[in-house]
DNA sequence: TTGATCGTGCAATTTTATTGCACGATCATG
DNA sequence: CATGATCGTGCAATAAAATTGCACGATCAA
């Protein structure tokens, strides 16, 4: 992975739509180089896939939320149970096991409160397992990527 | 926005490289219905952009943290100040300010701890207006989603 | 210096996206 | 009811883009 590499890579996180001629273009290679390197790194792995991001407000999802839990038997697999419970809902966007404060962490996009309502009487009142969760909702968002700095 | 609409959107979301001929195929459209529904999905907004995801640790970015901050100044500028710079990190991936037991949200993509060292220092202990913060590392990544449910 | 390996650029080919055009459904209006 | 307008659709032709084969040049080890 050389400072060509990096450079596509950068480029096709802003923005995957752009023509092969284009990227060649601007990291100076000729379009079969430019190509050739960028099917490497989808077959290396490198790249995971490309993907459609839509606009939260404009797709009926413009309320986010974040939630941490405790749990109150902490094993491995109660906590896996958890995890998988919480990955099945739609509306969970992220949900990972963590160390230190709090056991669990989701994050959720929902349509309107009445949807959090239920969620919560699914996911969160409704296990036995859970001792208590902190609910926080997203005021302002400042950054949201889904690229990774290299 | 129809059913086809919606499904084309759930298949964009999942595989933005697939061919509009394909698509077309698979929701039962002719290749220039499809192309045509896909272009004003894109125009009218719903449709933000399309993006490479990597492969987070063979980016080599495969320690995740998340932070919470408190401020020790609650302001809107103190709160806008601080999410600002937060957001000017590349380690920062998502940065919220939010409602609830705490200020200010950060989730990190890191390569190592030397770097969550580095960023500590220069976001959250150099910074007079923190005064708190707690940080959570990642265990187990259950979901990680880039789409949103319709 | 020589031979091998690797990435590169060019040009031809194949695949894909795009556009113009006419048809049919739906709906409000005469 | 008929009528005309609007909208989305499919087909076929065209334009654009991706993909491939091939030969060149740089780099490196023997």
């Amino acid at each position: 992975m050389d400072r060509i590499d990096k450079r596509l890579l950068n480029l096709l996180q802003k923005d995957a739509s752009r023509t092969n001629a284009d990227l060649a273009d601007e990291v100076g290679l000729s379009p079969s180089s430019c190509l050739r390197r960028i099917r490497r790194l989808k077959s290396a792995g490198i790249i995971d896939r490309t993907v459609a991001i839509l606009n939260p407000a404009k797709a009926g999802r413009g309320l986010r939320a974040i939630v941490t839990v405790e749990l109150e038997r902490h094993g491995e697999q109660h906590m896996r149970r958890f995890l998988d419970l919480a990955a099945q809902e739609p509306a969970v966007t992220q949900a990972y096991g963590v160390s230190g404060q709090t056991d669990a962490f989701l994050i959720l996009r929902l349509a309107d409160m009445d949807e959090f309502d239920a969620l919560c009487d699914r996911l969160l009142r409704d296990q036995a397992n859970v001792a208590r969760f902190y609910t926080m909702f997203v005021i302002k968002t400042a950054k949201e990527a889904t690229s990774i700095p290299l």
